[in-house]
RNA sequence: AGGCUAGUGGCACAGCUUGGUUAGCGCGCUCGGCUGAUAACCGGGAGGUCAUGGGUUCGAAUCCCAUCUAGCCUACCA
């Protein structure tokens, strides 16, 4: 089968359904897999997304990145495992679900809709979202085994989850604690740090008078941007350290840190001036200053003097629970010391709620305060406080307010707009809680984790040792339970008699331990509510238990993808086999993410990371570089992009804009130059399938016998043998923008702009020239590697052209292309030639922009070029890369030489040196200099290095020269030189010239007519008899260009011609010329 | 408040590791050319205080310090 003439032009729609197709029905994924099956290993571990139902130009980028450099990385044999993942579960679901069944609370869920019939739901949603991303990715051509996913909703992978669970227990490192937690009261659950995001918010900003017990009118400042935190309050925090005032003001007694006295109260004195004008001009105008002292400093005490005062609790009357504590325990309401008080904000004593501050609390564990907090899960107060009693806390803010003014205990109330934390899914302001939660230990493993941390290799290096380190570092331990429905239960089952604990680590645990009965799917039973009606005995008192309610954090989830996708430790095959992964990739918000919940598990599960190697890629940004949201309406989807440019457009543009770990800013406008190049990579196919199928060219029949190769096909093939060398180092080193684009470059410097065109003309040659057939195999060689190049990256246009000119004539050519070999001949690689030519195509250049500026056609040839270059390696460049230089730039002679031999000098004094020193003299060397022949007199100075003139000796810094061009000659300078043109017009030079206008016009007219590339032709002219002398000693070459089977030129007399013909009259140069044309 | 990253013509980027001609490329703009790859190509031109300010150096886009701006991440913003 011979090489097929292709499409004239590209369709992405048409080219990437069909290359998908095809990979669908010859299942060429797994027949891809299956031929690496033995090769070496390479683990890859897909980080799951989250199943939302829509992919954004982010998650694109991710899987692009994964797709290619693990088809890369197939073709260099490597065994893979492509395991698409999904994040199933959570709050997210939750929330959506929710929304879809119109629930307005947790209480509708489990009373009115019911556990099950929910988690049902939000598994179907899940499902359905998980199908519709499936597809999308499809469409980018995402080559992952979509069949046989992991699934955070699997129970088989649910348990692996188990088992870490256990052995976190088993290594102390599960403990059930009552914190101080991120609550979000919309979800009614806790939250972990990494589910927190922050938003700008107004909130109150009050300063409240806390009166000193037996004082009066003496007050505690303090300050809090949480009113409805008051409620809780058991103590006022000082620094020992700092100093602290009592100020008076207005009547009563204030006590404020020092430092922060004048930002709070305001000025202590201020001075006004008044001016009086003076009443003569001898005098000066008076100024009178009146000093007036806002308050004064009483006192100064030490933090720790103020340390175990007590104060009068300003809600005492709302909440009577309050002044039981105060009764009952001695530290309430009193001062504490506290070193986290810092002088940035406020006053310097700090408002302490055990129940709703991390730092207070701790505070209150130290001097046993109770961890009092009057707040449900829903953010209601609670029946302990008293006035407040079933309100929602942010809401009571200003009733809160309302009270303490009423008391006049408000100092000031004002509002400040600083970043709050809010629930990373509903959007609803966190508040802190005091509840018992189940917390992993990371506190305890932190040092191995950071030791794990040095051990990955990190690209970029800064992901790793700074961001990522800084953020361990910090760590606290982990929230690990939710008090939610749809995810995966938490496996303790736990005494209430004695406290014992119980881990399952398994179904078949769960299964034998159970007491009841179970009738349920294994998918059942692993959620909740099944779950939670499983009962066991307890190993201590014998006394039957139930499950704990909470839910695991959904971090924990795809935490444990390592060993769970391949359902460790029930099945231990697969694990030993690919565990732990060579290489992941995510985006920079993972640090917090999968890169943490997979370092902690891991550590705690295997002792150590899941992962080798990690690029941390960036962001996919507006092209005003903001974040793409709903909000701000600037989302660009990636099904909008492949509508207009197709998969493997965007695909190459994601890894081509930006450096991988970089924000990619996305821009349309740079779209379209990717776009136009793979337009010019498709015409450069168009134009070797129009001539390779015309001569029914089949590289395998050819012998070396057959085909000449030229120098420049020789360079094209060192070329793209070069270009498979440097893709294949910048993708082991994932730099993916390097590689796109040196074959951006590639195709559109080397291959399009100079490889086609300087074969042009041979293939315009008939009949099985090994000149041509030269070409051609060049051409095809270069072709081919380009595109196994481009495969990995632009996989369906690679394909297509794979399918016509590979296996289109070599029905034993693997059936796919990415079933080749990444290979490049490093014989063929000549990186002197490919200098050589970098000097070629400068000088062209030159010469061509030196006739361009000279206004010097480029159709009309010219006798000779010189180039000028003091480097002996450029000139013999030139002179092995003459024909090439010939013929691009029209000229039928290139010369070389050091020196350009026709300048003319004019020589001239130099007047700053010889002026002082001639003085008198001055005007006979001017003159004689002027008169004298200048190109002489550098003759003589280069060789005596002294020339006189007029009697007077000069030498070579006395006297300057002008260098002046022969009128027939234009230069042009490029890297090693200049390029001297020679556009003399000798009489043969004018024919020629004359010649390929008539070409150029006859050409035009054969393109008027839509003839076909090989169509024959009957020309007939008709012009000036001076102009028909020009041309006819050029008859048989214009014959030849046009492809004429006659050229009848005649006097514009003579003339008679068909009507029906198509005729056209022309200008040429001057001259009329009547051309008709008939096939 | 801390950490990380970045700031180079109108736009998007390269160069920075290892200091050294006239800071480079593409798009856009503009003027001109070419015409059998033509939705292509070639040439000329305008357009840059390399964020700012210091320092090191014979020499700084590049190294150092400080500042500003932006993005992201973090924080016990009470």
């Amino acid at each position: 089968m011979p090489i097929k003439e292709a499409e004239k032009s590209y369709d992405h729609d048409k080219i990437e359904k069909k290359v998908q197709k095809f990979w669908k029905e010859e299942e060429t994924f797994k027949k891809v897999n299956e031929l690496r099956e033995k090769g070496p290993r390479y683990s890859f571990l897909d980080g799951p997304p989250y199943c939302s139902g829509k992919i954004h130009l982010g998650t694109a980028w991710n899987k692009v990145i994964k797709d290619s450099y693990l088809r890369y990385k197939s073709m260099n044999g490597f065994s893979l495992r492509r395991q698409a993942g999904w994040d199933m579960h959570g709050l997210p679901i939750e929330n959506k679900v929710e929304h879809l069944m119109d629930i307005q609370s947790k209480q509708d869920i489990e009373e009115n809709i019911g556990i099950a019939k929910f988690v049902d739901k939000c598994r179907e949603f899940a499902i359905e979202n998980k199908i519709a991303m499936e597809q999308q990715f499809d469409q980018l051509g995402v080559w992952m085994d979509w069949d046989d996913p992991y699934m955070t909703l699997d129970p088989k992978y649910m348990e692996s989850s188990w088992w870490t669970l256990k052995r976190a227990n088993e290594q102390d490192l599960l403990v059930n604690d009552q914190r101080v937690i991120s609550w979000c009261p919309h979800c009614g659950t806790a939250l972990a740090a990494a589910e927190i995001e922050y938003e700008e918010k107004v909130d109150p900003s009050i300063f409240i008078k806390f009166p000193v017990t037996g004082e009066e009118n003496t007050y505690f400042l303090v300050w809090t941007t949480t009113p409805w935190t008051l409620p809780a309050n058991l103590a006022i925090c000082v620094n020992p350290e700092f100093d602290y005032v009592y100020v008076s003001k207005d009547g009563e007694t204030y006590i404020i840190a020092e430092n922060l006295m004048e930002t709070v109260l305001g000025k202590q004195v201020k001075i006004r001036r008044t001016k009086i004008p003076a009443e003569s001009e001898d005098e000066e105008d008076k100024v009178i200053e009146e000093k007036e002292v806002m308050y004064e400093v009483i006192k100064t005490v030490k933090g720790e003097d103020l340390v175990g005062m007590a104060y009068d609790y300003i809600l005492a009357d709302e909440i009577p629970k309050q002044m039981e504590f105060d009764s009952e325990i001695e530290k309430v309401h009193t001062i504490l010391p506290g070193d986290h008080v810092e002088l940035g904000e406020g006053t310097g004593l700090v408002h302490t709620a055990p129940g709703h501050g991390p730092d207070d609390f701790e505070v209150g564990q130290k001097f046993g305060l109770p961890i009092f907090c009057p707040v449900g899960e829903d953010g209601c107060f609670t029946e302990d406080a008293g006035k407040y009693d079933g309100k929602f806390t942010k809401e009571e803010n200003d009733q809160i307010i309302e009270d303490l003014q009423a008391k006049n205990l408000m100092y000031r109330v004002e509002t400040i707009e600083h970043r709050y934390g809010v629930c990373w899914r509903c959007k609803t302001p966190i508040i802190y809680r005091a509840t018992k939660q189940w917390f992993l230990k990371v506190t305890d493993i932190k040092d191995k984790m950071l030791d794990e941390i040095d051990k990955v290799e990190w690209v970029p290096k800064w992901a790793g040792e700074g961001r990522f380190h800084d953020w361990v570092d910090n760590a606290r331990d982990w929230t690990i339970s939710r008090q939610r429905y749809w995810g995966i239960p938490i496996p303790i089952w736990e005494c209430p008699d004695c406290g014992e604990l119980k881990v399952i680590g398994s179904l078949d645990e769960l299964k034998q331990e159970s007491l009841n009965e179970i009738n349920v799917s294994d998918s059942e039973l692993i959620h909740r509510p099944y779950v939670d009606e499983v009962e066991v005995k307890c190993d201590k008192c014998g006394a039957t238990i139930k499950r704990i309610p909470d839910v695991l954090d959904v971090w924990i989830d795809s935490g444990v993808a390592g060993w769970a996708s391949l359902y460790y430790p029930e099945e231990k095959e697969k694990f030993e086999d690919w565990f732990p992964y060579d290489f992941i990739t995510e985006g920079h918000d993972q640090t917090r993410g999968w890169f943490y919940s997979q370092l902690g598990t891991g550590v705690i599960s295997m002792g150590k990371s899941p992962y080798q190697k990690v690029l941390m890629h960036g962001f996919v940004l507006d092209e005003n570089g903001n974040k793409m949201s709903k909000s701000l309406g600037n989302v660009v989807s990636p099904e909008e992009v492949i509508e207009k440019y197709g998969a493997d457009v965007l695909r190459f543009y994601l890894l081509w804009a930006s450096k991988p770990w970089d924000d990619l800013k996305f821009v349309w406008d740079e779209l379209l130059n990717v776009n136009k190049m793979i337009n010019i990579l498709w015409n450069v196919y168009v134009f070797s399938t129009t001539y390779m199928s015309l001569d029914n060219f089949n590289p395998n029949e050819i012998t070396e016998d057959d085909i000449i190769l030229r120098s420049e096909d020789k360079w094209i093939i060192s070329r793209v043998n070069s270009l498979v060398k440097d893709v294949a180092e910048d993708l082991d080193n994932l730099f993916f923008h390097k590689a796109t684009r040196k074959i951006y470059d590639f195709i559109l410097d080397d291959l399009s702009r100079w490889y086609v065109r300087l074969i042009r003309g041979r293939t315009w040659v008939e009949s099985d020239d090994p000149d041509k057939l030269g070409a051609y195999y060049s051409l095809y060689t270069a072709l081919v590697k380009l595109i196994s190049v481009l495969c990995p990256i632009a996989p369906h246009v690679s394909e297509e052209i794979y399918e016509n000119l590979v296996k289109g004539v070599n029905p034993e050519a693997p059936e796919s292309i990415h079933m080749l070999n990444w290979e490049y001949d490093a014989e063929a690689i000549d990186e002197d030639l490919e200098a050589k030519m970098d000097v070629a195509r400068q000088v062209i250049d030159a010469s061509i922009r030196a006739r361009d500026m000279a206004q010097y056609k480029l159709r009309w040839p010219v006798s000779d070029i010189t180039v000028v270059s003091p480097d002996e390696n450029a000139l013999k460049a030139i002179s092995e890369l003459e024909d090439i230089i010939k013929d691009q730039s029209n000229t039928k002679e290139v010369l070389t030489a050091a020196e350009f031999d026709k300048l003319s000098f004019n020589a001239k004094p130099n007047l700053k040196i010889l002026g002082p020193k001639l003085k008198g003299d001055m005007g006979k060397v001017v003159k004689g200099l002027k008169a004298a022949d200048g190109n002489q007199i550098k003759a003589e100075l280069d060789a005596n290095g002294t020339v006189t003139i007029e009697g007077i000796e000069l030498n070579s810094e006395e006297v300057l020269f002008d260098s002046e061009l022969p009128d027939d000659f234009v230069s042009s300078e490029f890297d090693g030189g200049n390029v001297f043109v020679n556009t003399n017009v000798t009489l043969e030079i004018r024919q020629e010239a004359m010649a390929r206008e008539l070409i150029r016009r006859i050409q035009d007219m054969r393109k008027d007519l839509d003839l076909d590339v090989e169509a024959n032709i009957n020309v007939d002219v008709e012009t000036s008899q001076e102009f028909k002398d020009l041309i006819v000693p050029q008859s048989e070459v214009i014959s030849h260009e046009v492809r004429a089977n006659s050229l009848i030129i005649t006097d514009t007399e003579e003339c008679s011609k068909d009507s029906k013909d198509y005729t056209k009259e022309w200008d040429i140069e001057g001259e009329k010329v009547i051309i008709s044309i008939k096939n």
